[in-house]
RNA sequence: GGCGACGUGGCCGAGUGGCUUAGGCAAGGGCCUGCAAAGCCCUGUACCCGGGUUCGAUUCCCGGCGUCGCCUCCA
């Protein structure tokens, strides 16, 4: 059984579904109005991973993963480049789910989008302000923080402390507000703003108001998992959190949250720093696979720092494993076939708050002795089929899709089957000269006793 | 000012009260190979500083120093 930490109870404990193998996650979406960047790749990859591995193991995934497709950012861009917001949020949504494909996260199974549910968010503060627990005021709504008991849980601050430092900042709208910490629920809207019709105007739902209906409408009261990046956990998961107390109703039951993307200073990386290689530009660059191999290499909970060096350095232990499915890929795949033990140890890294890193040094370690056991030919031990289908498992296991490199199209075969001749005729000049032309063209040339294998 | 995370070998990055030489990348030596590649075997450099607890601490406690994050834009 997989135990995690906990953001709620700073403990790791055990993630408890509600309904027996049946997992009810919900992972704040993008809000579309620009490129996603590499901390979007990391959270969606991480929760992938997660999503992946729960289901190698049996359990059912419901992931629910918003849209947010109404947001200040998105009018102020749609406003600047002077065309329809919902262009620049259909654009937006295009590009993230080709990059999300392109590194090969699984589409979550459900995609709400925050402007189909204005009026469930509408109904839903109007259940706020009519028990008290919010006020209207000539700007919008907001919630009424102090009414809420346990505000701060998950930022693990109380409410006094967190006003006490704040230092210079600007609290936004603290004129109009009965208490600083308190929030918009509803933005009444300026002329030629996206409106909606609400009670106290025309306007727009507030960024927290999204995730708390979309996530109870969708999963219910007492979903199991709700998850995001550390910067979400305050202000956005406790502001949610508080109007589903305030409503009285059970929200999330357990809390994750993953670590930041840095830079070589260990700087949070984020658009608000301006430094971004966004994350279509790395998957330019680098196979996508390696950003995947880089995460699993580190613990979702701290911080990563993403640069040329550990990105290539992913790369190339992605190779070594590419290599190791292409010599494995003449045994037969079967799952029921793959060491117990290796398996055993590997979930227990995993089931171990996603100790990732621990899990990958069981499965090179695997690889190791697999190559060995192929090396010496002992393959009629079943060992060799016992440890090539382990890493089979285990790399689907955190979505890792191997290159055996098949489809080497004909005339690049053929060469390969030239150049085999050619050594076989103890014709190197030949033999080497074909290489070279094949390494040309890109493809990885490796000769074996059993022949040559070409590789992208 | 409040709350929190972290400081491990050339780099990345787990982990543990006394043997995990974790793992990856890089480096050196060897085997294999016509030569390579791939693979396998072997090798090295660690746990920020100062106290304390302990038979023993990189691992626990206290205090420093340093880095970073959150405290209503943010994955």
């Amino acid at each position: 059984m997989l135990r995690l930490y906990d953001t709620a109870t700073r403990e790791v404990r055990e993630l408890a579904m509600r309904e027996s193998g049946v997992l009810s996650m919900y992972l704040c979406g993008p809000t579309v109005y620009g490129p996603p960047h590499l901390g979007h790749g990391r959270a969606t990859l991480v929760y992938d991973v997660m999503r992946r591995y729960l289901e190698w193991s049996g359990v059912r995934v419901r992931l629910v993963s918003n849209i947010t497709d109404i947001d200040d950012k998105i009018i102020e861009r749609a406003n600047r480049e002077q065309r329809p917001w919902q262009e620049v949020t259909h654009k937006c949504e295009q590009v993230w789910f080709d990059a999300m494909g392109k590194l090969g996260v699984e589409r979550p199974t459900d995609v709400p989008h925050a402007t189909d549910y204005v009026e469930q968010m509408v109904a839903m503060i109007e259940q706020l302000v009519d028990s008290g627990r919010a006020y209207v005021t000539d700007h919008g709504v907001y919630l009424a923080v102090e009414t809420v008991a346990d505000y701060g849980l998950l930022a693990n601050q109380r409410l006094s402390d967190m006003l006490e430092g704040g230092g210079e900042r600007e609290v936004f709208g603290a004129e109009h507000k009965r208490h600083p910490a308190d929030f918009a629920l509803w933005k009444l809207s300026k002329p030629g703003e996206p409106a909606w019709p609400s009670p106290w105007g025309e306007g727009r739902p507030g960024w927290h108001s999204e995730c708390v209906v979309m996530s109870l409408d969708l999963l219910g009261e007492g979903f199991d998992l709700h998850c995001g990046g550390m910067d979400l956990r305050f202000p956005h998961h406790e502001n949610e959190r508080a109007q589903a107390v305030a409503l009285g109703k059970h929200f999330a039951n357990h809390w994750m949250h993953n670590g930041f993307v840095v830079d070589a200073e260990g700087e949070k990386m984020s658009k608000s720093l301006g430094n971004v290689d966004n994350l279509l530009d790395l998957m330019e660059h680098y196979d996508p696979r390696a950003y995947r191999m880089l995460l699993l290499q580190a613990h979702y909970r701290g911080p990563v720092s993403v640069g040329q060096d550990n990105i290539e350095a992913a790369a190339k232990s992605l190779a070594g494993l590419d290599s190791f499915a292409a010599r494995a890929a003449a045994v037969a795949v079967d799952p029921s076939a793959a060491d117990a033990e290796v398996l055993a140890r590997f979930r227990s890294r995993m089931d171990d708050d996603l100790d990732t890193p621990a899990a990958m040094a069981v499965l090179f370690d695997t690889v190791r002795r697999a190559n060995a056991a192929i090396d010496s030919e002992t393959s009629g031990t079943g060992q060799v089929a016992a440890l090539v289908n382990a890493v089979r498992e285990m790399c689907t296991a955190v979505g890792l899709v191997l290159n055996a490199g098949d489809d080497v199209p004909a005339d690049a075969a053929a060469k390969a089957a030239a150049l085999d001749a050619a050594r076989a005729a103890k014709d190197f000049a030949t033999a080497d000269a074909l290489r070279v032309e094949l390494q040309a063209a890109g493809w990885t040339v490796e000769t074996t006793k059993t022949g040559t294998t070409l590789r992208r």
